[in-house]
DNA sequence: GAGTGGTCTAGACCACCAC
DNA sequence: TGGTGGTCTAGACCACTCT
């Protein structure tokens, strides 16, 4: 499977050299994506090095999330996730006339099953730059409801919406469910139409409770994305603070041109 | 600055809590953004350890974008750049009219002095998910413009822009310099007026080629966004294949309701 | 029990940086 | 020149997985 050998001699660290093999071999498919890779025993025996020197190699290509290590089996190569594409669309009115909140909706459409959990409702200050987006003044209790998504009993994305008070306290977005439709339903139930959402997306690593509650494996990222929604009026009636793990997700926008 | 111990007879190995330590410290602030880190002997002192068992809880934090070593210099909370953010209305006629290309036109907003480089242009045919976009047939040659753009002389985004050859071939877009207002002015005045654009976001970690043209930190990811721009029949008249620091950017993106 | 990766030690030499 | 992080060795013990 590996033929190379290495120069001891270069500059090139000897563990660097190690992980351009194998991530050469991985890109040559001669190692395929779910394929195990050589132990690290056989590894220190194939290229003469200790075995520091061959995990730093593994740990170079765990941090670029090509590989995974996995305790007393073995290190394979990391199986991609089958991916969601969320669309600019997702949010219209069609889609929510059809009394399915938007996760359970997108998740049909890829035959997968969905679940929520972890679903809790509470009232508190927002962190400020959700109250910045909220326009609520700082220290202003919200309604905050936090929950986890999942696809077939692996989770995908966590989320924590803020909704001033005026507009769910005493209402059904209050409840752990909402009902039908969701929470955007409750709101235009509310003679509060929604007008137009922004979304604002970055991507970093993620912390390491993002990581345990997301069971993301080394080297991949987040997306962060904050929407907020409009009603027609153009106030901000909901901010919504979505994790995701970024290896699980396409985002597609439609921008216009005129 | 760091007064707690650990316990070596826990469960959690010793590197994650030092790691824990110098996290929380970070985020109470007691360790500020670029502010120096204890050195690695005085770490081993403090937490009477291994030097290996030090260099474990560095490598954790760094893999989370924390921090950032520095060669003969010392451990330093990682500094967070100057964010660019990228509105989806950037590619509107409005924008375009101006005579500047999208990214010059976006640098004067920040005070930043924006620049280009590496740009080549060549012909040949596209990587198959950016000929299925273009709807060209395998193997067929397009035009392919790449540049790498930078702000304060900081490389911040790499592009590959690919052009149906009929549409390039012999005028200025296949030239280095396409002229003012970029090839997008160019595509216009041949009578393909730009109706809208997709956008197709992910988030990974980078290649080490992408690392080294971006001069990436380690534990930094990057957005690959995949821009198609179609004309008013519809028609696609140009991929653009973009990889971002993806700690330099925010993207913001408008939604429709309706 | 045999094989795998996870953690930790102790020590060495090197390359880079600032003084 | 002294302090910093970068690389590498050799060895030990442990926890997990599979058979």
């Amino acid at each position: 499977m590996l033929t190379d050998t290495i120069d001891p001699s270069s500059d090139r660290a000897v563990y660097k050299q190690i992980a351009d093999h194998l991530r050469a071999a991985m890109g040559r498919e001669r190692l395929r994506e779910g394929d195990q890779l050589p132990s690290e025993a056989q590894l220190m025996a194939h290229y003469r090095v200790a075995r520091m020197t061959v995990r730093n190699a593994l740990r170079v290509l765990e941090a670029e999330g090509l590989i995974t290590a996995e305790h007393g089996r073995g290190v394979y190569v990391r199986a991609r996730p089958p991916v969601r594409r969320l669309a600019s669309d997702r949010f219209t009115q069609r889609h929510r006339k059809e009394g399915k909140a938007a996760f359970l909706a997108e998740s049909e459409q890829l035959a997968a099953t969905p679940g929520v959990d972890m679903i809790e409702v509470s009232e508190a200050p927002p962190p400020g730059e959700i109250a910045d987006r909220l326009k609520v003044p700082d220290r202003e209790p919200v309604v905050i409801r936090s929950r986890r998504y999942s696809l077939n009993g692996h989770p995908v994305e966590t989320a924590v919406s803020y909704i001033p008070a005026d507009l769910a306290r005493g209402t059904p977005i209050a409840d752990p469910n909402p009902g039908p439709g969701g929470i955007y339903a409750r709101l235009e139930e509310q003679g509060h139409t929604l007008g137009r959402f922004t979304e604002d997306v970055t991507a970093r690593m993620p912390t390491p409770d993002e990581a345990r509650l997301l069971s993301l494996s080394p080297g991949v990222p987040v997306f962060r994305l904050i929407r907020t929604a409009y009603d027609l009026d153009g106030r901000a009636v909901e901010v919504c603070d979505t994790i995701m793990a970024a290896d699980a997700y396409v985002l597609s926008y439609e921008l216009p041109a005129h």
